[in-house]
DNA sequence: AATAAAAGACTACAGTTGTAATCGAAAAGG
DNA sequence: CCTTTTCGATTACAACTGTAGTCTTTTATT
């Protein structure tokens, strides 16, 4: 049951899936065409291997396949994050986020999101 | 320039000495013994190779080497966080917040932390 | 002094990753 | 029908990783 590692290339795949799906291989190169130079081989590979790995499935539509996540980019975020987390911060996100505060600068809608977090959380459990 | 990459066992020798520095290979052999089953020669292994990135120092002591950080800690969990947060939150905290709370549920004292945090925030920019 | 133990240097080796190229089958074009 | 294009499948290959083992040189030990 453990989660199969997703290394950075493959996640920039899988990262198009989540947002189209299903989507074919050749819609996923066009996606990726914009921002990556990357050739349509190694895309095709990345997808491979996302699918022996089990973190995306497919159906055949004629020639072509479908490929879809198996995953929910939510529940593989929430995992990232409780790693990240635990292995930069002893498991706290108040450091994390303080560090973030001091070198990249919180934009005021940033700060009212998280005070409305906030009072959202105290309102759940008071 | 480019931030040579730290793997996972090169970042559990390296957090070795981030606490304990300077610290011979033994020291941090002991160390890491309590929590880690690694063989020695794979320690010794890794603290070669982060040498090698530029990642550690040394300087000989007799016939062992002491070997302490040459980047700080905070800095590489701010350049991680960032690229982290970009990765995955496209660079907001508060999604980041949000997700780890749904998950994870805050103590209240973290909660309270984060409220100092803001209200800091807050005083420092208004 | 002879030998064993210990330190770092060098070597090893399979699995993962980035980045494709090649191969065989099928479909599309002429 | 024969040729070219297009799919997915298979193969390639070097760098990086995890995880040590061996070699050489010192320094303890007996």
């Amino acid at each position: 049951m453990s989660k199969p590692d997703i290394s950075n290339a493959e996640f920039d795949v899988l990262d198009v899936l989540w947002e189209r799906n299903p989507a074919s291989a050749s819609d996923v190169v066009q996606t990726l065409s914009s921002h990556k130079e990357w050739h349509e081989k190694t895309i095709k590979t990345l997808l491979g291997r996302l699918v022996k790995k089990g973190v995306i499935g497919f159906e055949k539509q004629q020639r072509q396949y479908l490929y879809y996540p198996l995953i929910a980019r939510e529940d593989y975020t929430a995992q990232e994050t409780e790693s990240f987390v635990g292995k930069l911060f002893k498991g706290k996100i108040t450091p994390l986020v303080a560090g973030f505060a001091t070198q990249k600068t919180l934009s005021k809608d940033d700060v009212n999101e998280l005070k409305a977090l906030i009072a959202q959380w105290e309102e759940d459990n008071d």
